[in-house]
DNA sequence: CTGAAAGCGCTTACAG
DNA sequence: CTGAAAGCGCTTACAG
């Protein structure tokens, strides 16, 4: 557009200083008169003079973004509400601290290494944000490894006292959730776990072997399933459960929208909820509950964790900090689907 | 980080030849011997040389960005499905076309023009997609005025032969639900329609207005309502509808959110869908097929939307074109809420 | 087909 | 408190 706009040497020009001096004034250098600074300032008002960022980042080696990588396909990702609700979260602290968000548009599954490269190669960022841990996760030791400043929404599978992490209690939260179920009656608890290369599955995992463990319940790994986050995956396994000889009375499952389609195999093959089985989920979203038998769901917080994610980053860019923790508390939002039974039934 | 890494100038040396030259097979200049571009090339990654960004844009004068300006406050953004899923298709596009996207992160309401106004002067982007249209919209009135490449998510109310974007034909959507509903046998058409401020609003309204006319049943402006895109609003709005002397028989709301609050109302006092009031609303998102009474919706193709919203931006910026338009199509997905009626009934 | 030179718009030691 | 100068890493007429 109109380029060769205004720059720093006209306001100079214009005032009788030196460029050198506007920019001491820009970047507010206390050490320039009052009386100069405020002319200065006028008539960069009159010109309409605004700085060049990208000029500004050359000189200054800086640029004032943050990468933000979304894992995998853009495509998926959008269908779990988890993503926009941590964006909402980074885009709000990003505003705060008055950084820009360079957002990732990897358009292949596993570009993401790619992707990152090529944000820190041609410097288009100061600092890059994780959005999920992977088991070996190779951005992960990636970043590491140049000592690049990124912080990581979820826990590292490795490095961790070396990356900046923020997380739930993910063990934990699965450990209460097979608790809750355990306390409204249930002996026989399955569960839809997560992707398998996912740190944050094994978490939960954990959380819900060691909960069965205390209880003298029985595990069983024929009860315990992995796959992607839609609602296929939990209509398939839904069907399996619904269909197994010793049919389980309870099961978690890692996402609302996974839930959904386990929700829906019930029903269609007549197993009451939660009578029969009993369901509780993750994440919390509007879904959970607006369905046709709300859910019982954990509140990852996910605002925050992306919120904290941009405030551990700037931390690492500003005072080179490595290696923080973060960890975001999580609600359970007790619904229909893991309602306690009546004493009295058919 | 590692700064002063190698630049153009370090293989350059290496290679004997100038940094022009290298800047030229770097921009795959057709001017140099194939000989010295395999030769650079080779030594470009012996020594892991990546052209840096900033440089490029500032001497170019063009940043290979483009920015994304989120409507409203970012928080209030990310509860309608509609913009993840809007995007989901700017990111894929974007990915395609080798463009960058800098999201906004206005923290203020309102603050949208300031955002547009500091990514276009400190020229952070080459171009902007809108994300919404608003009535009197200041955004669009800058961005004609001073002629910045842009495209629009809606369709503008002023200008429109100037501005690209791309919409669905809201009139005809709100049309042919209105159509739907009287074809069920429903009489006394309601609606509760988005923020007055958006030509959104006023299309659907449009177009349920023009079919409330053709067949000859009465508009009463007491059966419209306008307000924000979020569950309260609809609430409020069916509460209210359900205790009107003469209740209406049919409702048609602006979004699947607002629509589960006019359900959730209808549930509370006791009114029946589709069999009291039908319902049909719009975005047809996950939740519409898993409430507890799944929703008549319509799909208004966000991804497409998106995605088109980029290929119409980069035609501007590339090719300075303006005013082009893009219909994408919708589908209407009919549900229970709408479901015909049986004869006999109590 | 290639190079020397000027330039993109800012910043920042260094010197005074 | 202020300025002259060099530099950030690239690009691009211009000239040959």
């Amino acid at each position: 557009m109109k380029k060769g706009s205004v720059t720093i040497k006209d306001v100079a020009e214009r005032c009788g200083v030196s460029p050198s001096t506007v920019s001491r004034v820009i970047s507010k250098s206390p050490r320039i008169s009052k009386a100069t600074t405020e002319r200065i300032l006028a008539v960069m008002d009159e010109l309409g003079y605004y700085p060049n960022a990208i000029a500004r980042s050359l000189a200054r080696n800086k640029t004032g973004t943050i990468g933000v990588i979304m894992p995998t396909t853009s495509e998926e990702v959008f269908l779990n509400p988890f993503f926009p609700e941590a964006m909402r979260g980074i885009t709000k602290a990003a505003a705060k601290t008055d950084y820009d968000i360079l957002l990732s548009s990897n358009s292949e599954k596993d570009e993401e290494l790619k992707v990152i490269q090529n944000f820190i190669r041609s410097s288009k960022v100061d600092g890059i944000v994780l959005m999920s841990s992977k088991l070996n996760d190779e951005c992960i030791e990636y970043l590491c490894e140049i000592n690049f400043p990124f912080s990581l929404i979820g826990t590292p599978h490795v490095h961790s006292e070396r990356v900046n992490h923020v997380d739930n209690d993910n063990i934990m939260a699965a450990y209460e959730l097979t608790q809750h179920l355990r306390d409204i009656g249930k002996k026989k608890i399955a569960m839809i776990a997560g992707d398998e290369q996912l740190t944050m599955t094994h978490d939960r995992v954990n959380g819900y072997k060691r909960a069965i463990d205390e209880n003298n319940l029985v595990f069983n790994k024929d009860l315990l399933f992995t796959g992607s986050f839609d609602e296929e995956t939990g209509n398939k396994y839904g069907k399996i459960i619904a269909k197994l000889d010793e049919q389980p009375d309870a099961v978690i499952i890692t996402d609302d929208l996974v839930a959904f389609g386990a929700v829906r195999a019930f029903e269609d093959l007549g197993v009451r909820i939660p009578d029969d089985i009993a369901i509780a989920s993750f994440n919390n979203s509007v879904l959970s509950r607006y369905s046709s038998i709300p859910l019982t769901s954990v509140d990852v917080n996910a605002v925050s964790l992306g919120y904290s994610s941009v405030e551990l980053l700037v931390d690492a860019i500003d005072n080179n900090v490595r290696g923080r923790k973060i960890v975001v508390p999580y609600t359970i939002h007790r619904r229909k689907s893991t309602e306690i039974l009546m004493e009295s039934r058919g």
